[in-house]
DNA sequence: GGACGTTGCGTTAGCGCTCACTCTGTGCGA
DNA sequence: TCGCACAGAGTGAGCGCTAACGCAACGTCC
């Protein structure tokens, strides 16, 4: 790498303010203001600092930054699984938010393990952030105590049914999953199955399936066929598990699934076994993926306010920060009603 | 907040190596030494300071850590988009190796945009990661410099058609769109288009339609025809863009896509004007996106090897913080036929 | 014309940690 | 008896930056 053209011996990356003030003839501090607090200066001088910043390529260090300063850029973000998964648009939104004032989101993943969650938890509290987001409201005490001592703005998203560590903003599952099975009960569809990946710790998961036996308790129906797993939602896993369903119970004729992605298998292997979607079975999914629409039949969605949930987070945040109180929200969710439901006729016709 | 047990004012976040010394009575040096080089202290002092650090729920502050060490804990991944798409593999793949060796991911992302991919380098370098990824290998020259000036391992994935600034690990797209039109033309079709967003700076796009291009040429046939567009590629876009095609070009039987979800529109729209696939249209996609088996008709897919870019890119980068050489490779995909190609005859069973 | 802001910059003291070095005591061979 | 290697612990410097304070030089106003 060589030594540096004019100040001192090359750091290891990039240029330093030091090097940049020896250059211009000031202080180290007044490049630092040169930057932060431009308006303090004399223009003339702002001008020969910012040709030497620009110069040097200076790249400003947020890590020597967040040591020194008052408050750290960084947001720590923990998710189930961004991968084949539901939250990546909210950690989009979310991120678009935050980044605006400059702050950086790191993330974690639980893989729906507590104790991969807490250890998460515990390897982005290790970078200080100035704020912690994460999916789900029910966490393990280990992972709210840390939060909670960690003495900083905590918004927990997606669920809304539970104890909130600070803010919260998301969802009632257990009225997703009565909305799912009162679906299929106005259809006419009387024998309702859950079908989908119920992991031990997917609190969410489990909640909408309460929702189901809910609704066919309110309509004085028995309990639920269940066909699940703890393995990960995909169309192979709907596709057993519908199969292990209908030689269990071969008179279900309406099946509420976890995630889309179940659903998409559980549709095949309904084809495959010739029964009829939607006229001999409803299925209705949950997430609105983007295949949804395209299939045939086009898949009936839960459909949940993903961008609305990321915004609202990182708003909640920058207000947190800014002095504002803990906040707790609600966000509305909708059915998206398609074929897969549409007991003889045709509810959205293909473009 | 107030005042910490035993020694000294609370710091902003958690137990500092100082208030762990206090509490054993040895040297902060000491405690550092527990954690980083545990062989070097007496047994005994060890479990005293191990019970200390465990008492007060002490947290390593990365952050200072990283400014004091020598190296970073952080690697920077710069990819286009995460979300509705095609790189989340990819990334899990990369964050798991890396994870296993304690490094955190830094995320960044270009938009398809030279000037957000440089926007977002930049800031990722602010962090001053210990090595840098990136999607893609023909970048803006503000970017090759500063990653060339940034004396770190720099690995592009995903395309390996260029110029690398120090290694890289993909596939050839051009080949790639090679062997979807030759897949095409083997099966009888003989008037092929490509369909699909065309983002002015997706360079991997325009090379996967360059090889459409040579191998129609190689075949005697004409250029393909193009139906593309700058939006995100949605199946709302290609459903828009084949009822364009199919006016300008009605003659088209095999259509290229350059993502799946574009190919889903496609499929629906065909559908929807009566074109039997793959009877009168073959149809095959880029990606092999999680719900293209279970379309009707099944969509045949590229399917690229997501999982072996990810680790092969930590390997490298691991190998070359440890002093390995740069290294350019290229790894093998395939494509999965499927319904949508099968013309006269059923490939794939439905489950 | 002396007390009092104001502007514009320099000085200094850390943030919490790592790393190179120094120091102390013990064991052991010559 | 002395020297000397070595394990085990302490000391001090400094990573690159921010923030609080210091301090000239220049107005401003009674």
């Amino acid at each position: 790498m060589g030594q540096g053209a004019g100040g001192g011996p090359q750091p290891r990356g990039g240029a330093t303010l030091a090097q940049v003030a020896a250059r211009v003839g000031v202080s180290l501090n007044t490049v630092s203001r040169a930057i932060r607090a431009p308006h303090t200066l004399r223009p003339e001088l702002l001008g020969r600092i910012a040709a030497a910043l620009d110069e040097l390529n200076y790249v400003p260090n947020r890590i020597a930054g967040s040591l020194a300063g008052t408050r750290s850029a960084l947001v720590g973000v923990v998710v189930s699984s961004l991968f084949h998964s539901e939250f990546a648009a909210v950690v989009e939104a979310l991120q678009t938010g935050l980044l605006a004032r400059d702050f950086q989101v790191m993330l974690g993943h639980s893989h729906y393990d507590p104790a991969r969650e807490a250890g998460a938890v515990r390897a982005l509290l290790g970078w200080r952030p100035a704020a912690m987001a994460l999916v789900g409201i029910d966490h393990h005490r280990d992972v709210s105590r840390m939060l909670g001592e960690a003495g900083i703005p905590v918004v927990q998203m997606w669920d809304v049914g539970g104890e909130a560590i600070d803010s919260a903003v998301g969802m009632d599952h257990v009225a997703i999953g009565r909305a799912q099975a009162e679906h299929l009960l106005a259809r006419g569809y009387r024998h309702v199955a859950v079908v989908g990946s119920l992991r031990p710790h997917d609190a969410r998961a489990h909640k909408r399936c309460r929702g189901v036996a809910q609704a066919l308790a309110a309509a004085g129906l028995g309990e639920p066929a269940l066909a699940t797993s703890a393995e990960p939602g995909d169309p192979d896993l709907g596709g057993r598990l519908v199969a292990e369903l209908l030689a269990r119970h071969p008179e279900v004729d309406g099946i509420a699934c976890n995630s889309d992605a179940v659903a998409y298998g559980v549709l095949r292997a309904l084809r495959a076994r010739g029964r009829r979607v939607p006229d001999d079975v409803g299925v209705v999914g949950f997430g609105d993926a983007e295949a949804s629409a395209c299939l045939v039949p086009a898949l009936t969605s839960v459909r949940p306010p993903r961008a609305a949930i990321g915004r609202l987070t990182a708003e909640i945040i920058l207000a947190r920060l800014e002095g504002a109180g803990p906040r707790q929200l609600e966000v509305a969710w909708d059915i998206l009603v398609r074929d897969s439901t549409a007991r003889g006729s045709t509810v959205s016709a293909p473009i």
